[in-house]
Parts: structure tokens; sequence; C-alpha cells
DNA sequence: TCCAATGGTTGCTTTTGTCAACTATATGAT
DNA sequence: ATCATATAGTTGACAAAAGCAACCATTGGA
């Protein structure tokens, strides 16, 4: 733990220089560093200043002289909303311009930090930018997007799940048991039948969660997780509906899932979802004793309430 | 080039505000985040202005008066130098007191962002972040390090793969056997008998390779891969050796390896490190024909050449 | 000996950011 | 329907941060 606080402080540090963040002025334009910001989230989507100013955590007072000021300089236009007190942004075409302009020479002064670099640093570099990235979470506006699992996919889920279930001290046969289930679904993965989903923000795998035939026509919803830093969005509840919605699709009728006591925000997901707990047991598989769980949801009767 | 641009312009963003660097006090202390580095740089060592000022690359005037802040507060004096110019500063008693408090609520707030992750997220976080230091500040990086395996690695080892091999339209089943190989590792693993290797460059996996008692005095080496920008490094041979090694300290008699034809850089790893193709064999295990090889390396050629 | 450069300071200014009060609208509980 | 409370956004007053240019004292070299 030292060790990584160590090298954090130090890259802190080093960053801080590197990225020239002392510089009030943002790289040679006539913006200052939150205009910038605020700037990119507008260009980016971002129509309401509550939006902007919880993102880039700015004093409202602050960004609501920003935005005038992009006002008076004809870069937006400002509306009225279906709620009349929000004011909408749009970017005007001169707006359009500005941010491309900006943008340019955010690129230009990139690149030009990465000029120096082999082909095969910057490319370890490009690696490592993206894996802590994801390691310190995502970060935009657009929430998070969910879609189905393609090459590769099934090992992440494995990778990250061993690396969250760590400190429980599931270790190596939990490893070992992540491995055999996502093995086992490309194995026998029958479309219609089975599917996975990922959850992903800014290109992250910040979830995931997958739904088997079990037989009798029963789906069985299995590893779902979402990474730590992607908590609170509401991802978890999103992905146990995409299983709900499918399954009702595929003609099952009921879905069933294990998992364990300890896992206390999982559970909290299901209930929400509507399953129940069936079985409680404890079992010995991850090297100590463990209490299980098993939970369902009858179809049928979400179908009665729809 | 792009794709490395992107990832710098992306880590940006997402760096700036998890490092918080707009919000003008620092820390929750009363100085600014100029003071603040002002102060590291005196506590380090720092006796001029011009230094210090050339590090952080402040306005002299500026500078001038966060110094006399400090002075003012008690927590520097100034002398006077050989060189009359200048007016060398010396931290007091009360200074140090200052500064340690600074520093141990920076060093809270790192531990306070690193406190979510599990252990080997940490484990890999710092060492992108000492070899990101190093890329970004034009250092020279080491090439690669090899370690053992830990938490999270088959399923990246899998992850990694499936991608890699996907152009050659090997699709789920080789997908599948990745996942089942390496969960068999973690779940038979025998210290001693059965190891992976893991070869890394800017904390980013670059390489792997397993190795696992086949019986009758054989050891098997699997999953042989290095990933494509960190070719040419000489890491796929040291993985290869470190197996060897490994192999002869066990007591193996040989070692055996199954790969394919198509896979031409791996091959020469292979015949480089002495092994000799024994067997070649047409199989569907991927859905359409490919042509499997088997190699061998016999550990007591080894033991007799050296 | 004189002039350009260096280390540092000061006065003045603009910008940036904070805080609290305020308007207008929406929401939820009774 | 009403009232308290919350939300979206704005404004005024103000403090702090940062930049700029002029300046002094000293040094070092031509």
């Amino acid at each position: 733990m030292e060790n990584a606080v160590a090298a954090l402080r130090r890259f802190n540090r080093a960053y801080t220089s590197f990225a020239g963040l002392l510089d009030a002025r943002y790289n040679g334009s006539d913006m200052s560093l939150a205009e910038a910001r605020a700037l990119y989230e507008i260009a980016h989507g971002a129509r309401l200043a509550s939006d902007i100013q919880a993102v880039l955590r700015l004093d409202p007072g602050y960004l609501s002289r920003i935005v005038r000021g992009f006002q008076t300089r004809g870069w937006i236009t400002r509306g009225r909303g279906a709620d009349a007190r929000q004011r909408p942004i749009e970017l005007t075409p001169a707006g359009r311009d500005a941010f491309s302009a900006l943008d340019r020479t955010t690129h230009d002064r990139a690149a030009g930090q990465l000029a120096g670099l082999a082909d095969a640093d910057r490319q370890a570099l490009t690696a490592a930018l993206d894996s802590m990235r994801a390691l310190l979470g995502g970060g935009g506006v657009a929430p998070y997007e969910i879609r189905t699992f393609r090459a590769g996919d099934m090992g992440m889920i494995a990778a990250r799940q061993a690396i969250l279930y760590e400190p429980y001290g599931w270790g190596r046969p939990m490893e070992a048991l992540l491995g055999e289930v996502t093995a086992a679904f490309v194995r026998h993965f029958k479309p219609g039948r089975d599917q996975c989903w990922i959850a992903e923000r800014a290109g992250v795998m910040a979830g995931s969660v997958m739904l088997v035939d079990a037989g009798d026509g029963v789906a069985k919803l299995r590893l779902l997780y979402v990474e730590p830093w992607a908590r609170g969005l509401g991802i978890g509840g999103a992905l146990v509906d995409r299983c709900v919605a499918f399954a009702r699709d595929a003609g099952y009728a009921r879905i069933a899932l294990w998992t364990h006591t300890v896992l206390a925000s999982a559970r909290r997901i299901y209930a929400a979802a509507g399953f129940h707990l069936t079985e409680t047991a404890i079992h010995h598989d991850f090297g100590r004793p463990e209490q299980g769980e098993t939970w369902e949801l009858d179809l049928a009767d979400i179908a009665r309430e729809a």
C-alpha cells in the first residue's frame, strides 16, 4: 500500500509539471482551463449547466458566467426546456468552430508531447494510459453503454472478478471457477437462449452479466458484477433488466441465480428486480465456509404485472 | 500515433478530475497548489528562489510573494549568500512542521484514492504509474520485466489471446479452450511443478507463458504469446528460457508443446530455444482444418551442453 | 570601467474562483 | 389545494491567484 501511495504521489508531481496544469491560459488559447473544459462538455453533448457543473465540479455561479461568456462570443444560444427552470445550451456553428480550433491545438500539443517516443514506447504508453484510466475510473458525461459480448470479453470478466473478489479471500478456487464458467459459456453458447452483456463507460468495462439456459425452462443468471468506480450509476440494475427482458422474450419460465450473502450490493440489486431468496446453504468451494444463496424470479409474475 | 494521442487526451481529462487539480486550495489546506509545490521544493532542499522558479515555472514576482508569505508565517528565514543578490531560504522548525502536516494530508488523500482498489489492481497501478512517469518524462524505461502470475492474470491471458487469434478465424472454440486451459491451470496449480510467467512493459501485460506437469517427467509449455506492440524485444525467448530453467530445476526430463504452423514467430522462438518438431497433424478443433505441431526439448541435452 | 545579465522585489492590473443571497420553477407530502 | 423543500440558474460582492512591467542591487565579462 505505501508503495502504491508513494508511486501515486511521485506521478502526481511529475504529471503536474508535464501537463502544465498550472498555466492559467489553456494551451495558447484565450480560454482558461475551466472554460476549455466547459466548452468540451458542451461540444460533447452536455446541454444543461447543471450537468456540466456536476461533471466538472465547478461553482454554479462561476459556470453561469463562463456560459454567458460563450453566449456573448456567439458560440452558443440558450433555449427553454420542458422544465422552465432549465436554459438548455445549443452550440452555434461559430461555437463549433471555436471548439474545433481548441480541439486541434490540444491535439497538436499532445502529439508534440508524444513525438519523442519510440513506436513501441508509444504503444506501451497507450496501453498503460488506458489501463490506468480504467483503474482510476472512466469519467465523462455519458453514463454508460450496454452491449453484448465479443472476443476477449470472457477473459476480461474472469480477470476483473478474480481481482475484485480477492479481498474476500476466495483465492484460486474462485479464479478457476470464473475461468470454467466463462469458458463453458462460449463453449456452449446458443444464440437466442444464452447471452452476455457488458456495460462500458468511456470504452472501459464497467460491469457485466450473463444468462444461460439451465434446462426445464429455467434461465440462470451468472457473474453479475459492477466495477467499484462505476457503482451508484444503476449499471447493476440495468444489466439485470436486460437479462429479465431477454429471458421473457426467449420464453423462459423463471430465472435463478446463485450468489453469496457477503455480496450485499448484489443482493440489493436482485431484490429490487423482483427476485426472492429461495435457499441458503454453506459451502466450502472457496477454501473456507461461505454462505451461498439461491434467488429466483418467476417470469409469469412479471408478465402478469405488465 | 493518433491512437496514442487520443489515449493521452482521454487520460488527461480523466486525471484532471481524479486529481482535483482545478481546486484552488490544495487538499483541505490553507495553501494554494503553487504554495504547496513551493513548500515541497524548499523542504526538499531548494535554497534559491530562482531554483524553485525554474523547476516550477512560476512567475518570479509571484514566487517572491509566496516566499514572503512563508516568511511572515515563520516557516522560513532568509539569509545572505556568497552572491549578495541571493537571499537563501532556510526552513525553520515551524516550517518543517507545516510541511510535514501538508505531507501527511497529501499522503492520506492519495491513500484514500487507492483504498478502493484490490491488491492486484494496486500492484498493476503502481507499475503503470512509475513507467508512465518515466515515459512521459522522456526518461527510458526498462524494456520489460518478468514476474510470476497473480490474481486476474489467467483471465487477462485468455482475453488477450482470444483477441489476437481472432484474425485467424479460430473464433469461439479457441476462446473456450483458452478459458479451459487457464482455469485448469489455477485449479490444479502445484507449486514447484507448474508455473506461469507474465512479461510486463509499462505495467501492462506484454506477454506470458505457462508450464504444467503433463506426467511421465514431461512438462508441457502452453499459451506462449507476446503482444504485437512488444515484439522484437526478446520477450518470447526470455519467457521460454524461464520455462526451461524452471523445468530443469524441477527435474523434468523434457518439455513438450503444441502449436500451429501458421504461428511463424512462435515457431522461430521454439527453434531458437532448442526445441525440435516431432509431429504434425491436421485437426478441426477450431471450426476449420488447421495444422497443429508438437515440439519437444530434451532437457538432458541442455544439461549436457551446460 | 561600463554594460548586459542575474536574483530578487514591488506596484499595478486582470483573471479566476468563492460565497451568499436571490428568482423562478418544480416536486412531494399532507 | 397548499406549503415546505429542492432544483436550475443568476447576480453582486469579494478574495485570492496570476501576470506584467518596472525596478534595485549585484555580478561577471568584454
